[in-house]
DNA sequence: CATAAAAAGGAAAACGTTTTCCATGTATTT
DNA sequence: AAATACATGGAAAACGTTTTCCTTTTTATG
C-alpha cells in the first residue's frame, strides 16, 4: 500500500485535484452533489488521507500543539498532558511533549524547534524559573510567537505577558495554611519548592500572608525549600527535623515534597497525623495511596491542560486574552489532625 | 520579527537559494569556503531557520517521533516519555506523545494521524491488548509503516512482527516468585493486570512457571486480575482477602497495583512485611517512598525508552531488526521477610 | 427573451525547501 | 595544446496541498 495523493483520486475520479481539494474540506464554493458523491467513493476506495507537511506549508501554519514540561515523568505534568494530549485529539490534532529536564537552556531550544515546526500552540505547563539569563531570550521568542499568530498560554506564573490559565496558587497557599490553624495548630513548618519557581514562591507567600493574618509569629527557620521531588521532600523534612524548632504541622508546596516527608517523618517515629500533621497541594492520583492517605488540595490539572488546548484551537475572532483562574478546594483524607 | 526564507537568505547574500540550501545541510556538492562564510554570516545576521514543514515535504519524510501509551499520567509511561523525549531532543527532533486511555479504537485513530504526518517512527509504549476485534486493523496499519520505510518498535509484546525493546516478562515474574519462595514463603498469591495484555499474561505465566519448577500447589483462587491502577491493586487485594485463601506473600504484575495492595492491607490490620510480603515489578521512583519502601524489580524504562529512540534514528544501513532483551534485577527494599 | 447572477469546475500559482540537471571556469593530465 | 576532470554555482523541477483566478454552464430576474 504506497502513499496516495490527492492527484491519483482526482484521476480515479474524473476531476481536477482542486475538486477533490474542495470536497474535502467543504469550502463555500459550490460542488455538485453527484462529484461530491463520485468523489467521495474514491477517497474511501483508495483511503486516501492528506498528507499534513503539504498542508501546513501551504497553509503556513501547523495544526499542531506543543506541551512544554519540566519533567514529563512527574506525575503533576503527567496529568497535565493527559488532560492536553486527550483534548487535543478531541480536535484531530497531535500534541508535542517537550521535556526541558528543569534546564532552561533546553527550553530555549525547544522554543527554536517549535518555531521551526510553526505549531499552532504553545502550552507552558509549569515550573517556570525567575532566571535574569534567560528571560530576555525567552521574552524574545514568545513575542515571536505572538507576533505570528502562534498562541501561548501558561498554566503557571511565568513573568511574561500571555495567557494563563491557573489556579490562585497565593490563595491556595493561604487555605492550607489557614485549614492547620482552623484544626488549632499554630507551629507550622513549610515545605517549598525552588525559591526561584514562581509558582513555589507564590504559594510559599500565602503561606506568610496567613500567619500575619492570623497574628501568628513566623520564623524562617520553619521554612525549608527544595526541589520538587520526593527526594526534595525527604531531604527538606530531615533538614527541619534537624533543627531546633517544633512544629505540629507541615505545609508542603505539592504533592511530592508531602510524599518525601512523609517518609522522613515516619523514619523519626513520628505518626503522621497524631505528632505532625501534613498537608499539601496537588491531590495527585496517588495521594489516596500513601500512608495515611494525604489531606491534600485538589488542582484540577486535567481540566487546566483541557482548557489551554481549547484556547489555542479557538478561532481568533473569539478574542480570549485568557487569565483563568481555576477553583481549588481541599480534598480532606486522613494526614491532619485536629488537636483543639 | 517576521518569518525569514531561505530567499531572503540567499537575496542578502547574492547567490541562489540553491547554494544556501548547500551550505546549510553540508552536502557534498563543494561551496568555496568565501561563499560558506558570506552565507553563514547572513544566516546568523537574520538567524534563518528552515521551515521544517517544507524540508519535510521535499524530503518525504517526517523527522519526528512518536509514542503511544495508554495513559501518560501513569508514571510507568512517564519514565518512558522521558527516556524517549530527551533521547529525541538529543537528535534534534520533536516527540508526539499519543494517549490512547486503554482505548484501541484510539489506537487506531491516532496511527492513521501519524501515518498522514509521516512520522520517522513510532514507538509503542506498551500495554498493547490481546484483542481480536482490532488486531486485524492494525496489523494493516503496522504493515503499512514498514513497506514505506517508517520504523515502528514496541516496548512491550504485541503480537505482531517488528523490533522490540524489552524485558523478559515471563522471566521476570519467575524472579519474583522465586525471591519469595527463597525466603520461604510458599503461599503466594498473585495480583495481575488485565488478562488480555500481553505482558501482564507473560509476567503472570512466570509465576505459575515458577510454582511448578519449585512443586509449589498452584490455585486460581491465588491470582487477581484488574487494571493496572493503585484502584486496581487496592480492589484486587480486598478481592484475595475476601476470598478463602491463606497467603504470606504476594506477587504484583507491577508497582501501581503493589502500592494499592498495601493500603488494602494495611486497613485490614496486616503488617507489611511482618503479616504479608509484597513485591513487584517497576521500580518507578516512587517506589522508594510507599510505607514501607517496596521490594520490586527495576525495569529500565528510561533506557528502553531511550533504545527504541535510536534504532529509530540508525540509518537504514544499519540492520537492526531489533529484539533487544534489557536485563532486570531486584530492587531489594523492606516488603519482603524472610520467614526462612 | 435578454441579461445578470449563481453554480460548477479547472489551470496554475503558491507555500519553502531539496535535488537534479546544466553551465561555466579552472586545474590537471596526456 | 588539447582533452579531461573537477570546482563552483544557478535554474528549474519536485514534494502535495490550498487558493486565486478564470471559463463555462445553469438558473433566476426583469
Amino acid at each position: 500500500m504506497a502513499r496516495i495523493s490527492m492527484e491519483d483520486v482526482a484521476a480515479r475520479a474524473g476531476v481536477s485535484i482542486t475538486t477533490v481539494s474542495r470536497v474535502l474540506n467543504n469550502t463555500n464554493h459550490p460542488v455538485s452533489e453527484k462529484t461530491r458523491k463520485k468523489v467521495m467513493k474514491v477517497i474511501q476506495e483508495l483511503d486516501y488521507k492528506p498528507d499534513i507537511s503539504a498542508q501546513n506549508l501551504r497553509q503556513s501554519f501547523n495544526n499542531i500543539i506543543a506541551l512544554i514540561t519540566r519533567d514529563i515523568s512527574d506525575p503533576y505534568f503527567g496529568e497535565i498532558a493527559r488532560g492536553v494530549t486527550e483534548t487535543a485529539n478531541k480536535y484531530g490534532i497531535l500534541t508535542f511533549v517537550c521535556n526541558t529536564g528543569r534546564d532552561p537552556e533546553n527550553e530555549v531550544q525547544y522554543h527554536e524547534l517549535l518555531w521551526q515546526h510553526r505549531v499552532r500552540g504553545i502550552i507552558l505547563g509549569g515550573g517556570g524559573l525567575n532566571l535574569e539569563a534567560y528571560k530576555l531570550k525567552l521574552q524574545e521568542q514568545i513575542n515571536r510567537y505572538k507576533e505570528n499568530g502562534h498562541k501561548i498560554v501558561s498554566l503557571a506564573p511565568q513573568g511574561f505577558d500571555m495567557d494563563y490559565v491557573m489556579i490562585d496558587n497565593r490563595g491556595t497557599g493561604e487555605l492550607i495554611t489557614d485549614y492547620l490553624i482552623a484544626r488549632g495548630h499554630t507551629s507550622i513548618a513549610y515545605i517549598s519548592g525552588p525559591q526561584n519557581a514562581y509558582t513555589a514562591f507564590d504559594r510559599l507567600e500565602g503561606y506568610q500572608l496567613c500567619l500575619k493574618k492570623h497574628n501568628l509569629p513566623y520564623d524562617d527557620l520553619m521554612i525549608a525549600y527544595s526541589d520538587d521531588s520526593w527526594k526534595g521532600g525527604y531531604e527538606a523534612a530531615n533538614i527541619l527535623l534537624n533543627r531546633s524548632i517544633k512544629f505540629t504541622g507541615v505545609c508542603c508546596g505539592n504533592d511530592n515534597l508531602a510524599v518525601g516527608a512523609l517518609r522522613a517523618f515516619k523514619e523519626r517515629g513520628l505518626a503522621i497525623p497524631e505528632d505532625v500533621s501534613v498537608i499539601s497541594i496537588g491531590d495527585l492520583p496517588n495521594a489516596n495511596y500513601t500512608a495515611p492517605p494525604l489531606t491534600t488540595v485538589r488542582v484540577p490539572l486535567y481540566d487546566m491542560g483541557a482548557k489551554a488546548v481549547t484556547i489555542i484551537m479557538s478561532d481568533d475572532t473569539q478574542k480570549y486574552n485568557a487569565n483563568i483562574i481555576f477553583k481549588t478546594m481541599i480534598s480532606e483524607r486522613q494526614s491532619v489532625s485536629n488537636i483543639k
